[in-house]
DNA sequence: TCTGGGGTCCTAGGACCC
DNA sequence: TCTGGGGTCCTAGGACCC
């Protein structure tokens, strides 16, 4: 509990790393992971980066800052494939391992260090494994908190070790901007810069009362926490049979912004099927429905529904955003994205689904199994609703499973 | 052709209940 | 007659992470 060596591994450069296995000629060149038309970086190469390239950069802008950059189309079968090797070896280290993404997790070696060494002998090990059985280098910060070491591991990037042992955490940390501390975004830097708190310095020589009369209970506190590197130190490890995700949801950006109610409608459809889809297929069920819009303007809104009783129904999702989009009343807003959310999520097993006698409502729940059946055996692009089949035209219930009406 | 898609957590007000 | 206070649920928005 007082000595718990912490390590954050991080993938360099995750996603492009790993495509450039597959184009070694390509290395030495610009190069950046990312969707086409209206997508971002997901990911650019240490070469794409001296031209100011970054993740979540438009793509209009990357080919701005250097017109030759090289674009490859994100592969995330693979991405997940490589992940899980790493993940796996991590697991050969301790059992104690959070996994944060794809590319990056937090390791407790507390019980490693009689069999593998110290924390930083550990970290050396494990970048040398992965670098000769993936091919793909990463970096590692190494620390007795959480926050602490995932400051070290970014600054151990690219392909490199910060050690931050407990007394040398202020040393370390309080030269720093406090944007760099781990969960301080921007919108929080700036505010923090307003009031002249600049370093994490000057955040830890205040008093806990006086930041959170400032930026409030919470975060006031934690923020006094980060500066000290007292931040938490105990992982939640996924092993085994983890609790439920609290929500799942699926969004998407139009090739063009609408204000077409038809094709919304149907994007809503969409949406609502891969979320049930999921929701399914994890056996989980919720009762909050929310609809996401965002408008030509990128502001955002979102309105929310709770049923009930919890779902996992793709007709009932979609009844409930369509409604919720309806009730905006919307006439000539163009819109760029919407997006469907379930949340309060809970597993199946644990709700008794009310039993009405003659309620045609349930047919639809042996309509979505039919659909899962077939998704697995045929794959998701040959199953979907009548109504997104045909390009055009009216959506409704009625059309959307053909010869399965309840 | 500026700004993706998947999440988590926190805040704050109002309703409602005891 | 100046009128409390806590807990929970619901809704909307915002910040942050990768």
């Amino acid at each position: 509990m007082t000595d718990t060596p912490l390590l954050h591994v991080d993938m360099d450069a995750f996603y492009a790393s790993v495509a450039l296995r597959e184009r070694p000629d390509l290395v030495d060149e610009p190069v950046v992971v990312g969707g086409s038309g209206r997508g971002v970086v997901l990911a650019a190469n240490y070469v794409a980066r001296r031209y100011g390239i970054r993740s979540a950069l438009p793509m209009a802008r990357v080919r701005r800052l250097c017109p030759h950059v090289v674009v490859l189309p994100p592969d995330y079968d693979t991405f997940t494939t490589v992940s899980a090797s790493v993940m796996e070896t991590f697991r050969e280290v301790t059992p104690l391992v959070e996994a944060m993404s794809l590319d990056e997790a937090f390791l407790d070696v507390r019980g490693s260090v009689r069999r593998l060494g110290p924390p930083e002998q550990i970290a050396e090990q494990l970048r040398s494994r992965i670098h000769d059985e993936q091919g793909i280098t990463c970096s590692v910060g190494v620390a007795w908190s959480v926050s602490v070491a995932k400051v070290a591991s970014r600054r151990a990037k690219p392909d490199g070790v910060v050690v931050v042992r407990p007394a040398e955490v202020t040393t370390f940390l309080h030269p720093l901007d406090v944007g760099e501390l781990y969960g301080v975004g921007e919108k929080t830097r700036t505010l923090l810069h307003r009031a002249s708190y600049v370093t994490v310095g000057d955040l830890a020589h205040t008093p806990v009362p006086t930041l959170q009369r400032a930026f409030g209970r919470h975060l006031g506190a934690h923020l006094h926490q980060l500066a000290w590197g007292t931040d938490r130190t105990e992982l939640v490890p996924q092993a085994g049979p983890h609790e439920p995700e609290r929500s799942m949801g699926a969004d998407e950006t139009f090739a063009r912004d609408t204000a077409d109610r038809e094709a919304i409608v149907r994007e809503l459809l969409r949406l609502s099927a891969r979320v049930g889809g999921r929701m399914r297929a994890a056996g989980v069920v919720g009762r909050t429905v929310t609809l996401k819009v965002r408008f030509s303007d990128f502001t955002t809104i979102t309105r929310s529904h709770t049923l009930p009783e919890a779902t996992d129904v793709t007709v009932e999702v979609h009844r409930a955003v369509t409604r919720l989009y309806d009730a905006l009343g919307l006439r000539r807003e163009r819109l760029r994205l919407v997006g469907v959310r379930v949340e309060g999520l809970v597993p199946r097993t644990a709700v008794q689904r009310q039993l009405v006698l003659g309620e045609p409502e349930h047919g639809w729940e042996e309509a979505d199994r039919a659909v899962d059946r077939a998704t697995r055996r045929f794959g998701s692009a040959a199953v979907r609703p009548a109504s997104l089949v045909r390009g055009r035209g009216r959506t409704n219930e009625s059309e959307i499973f053909p010869g399965r009406l309840p």
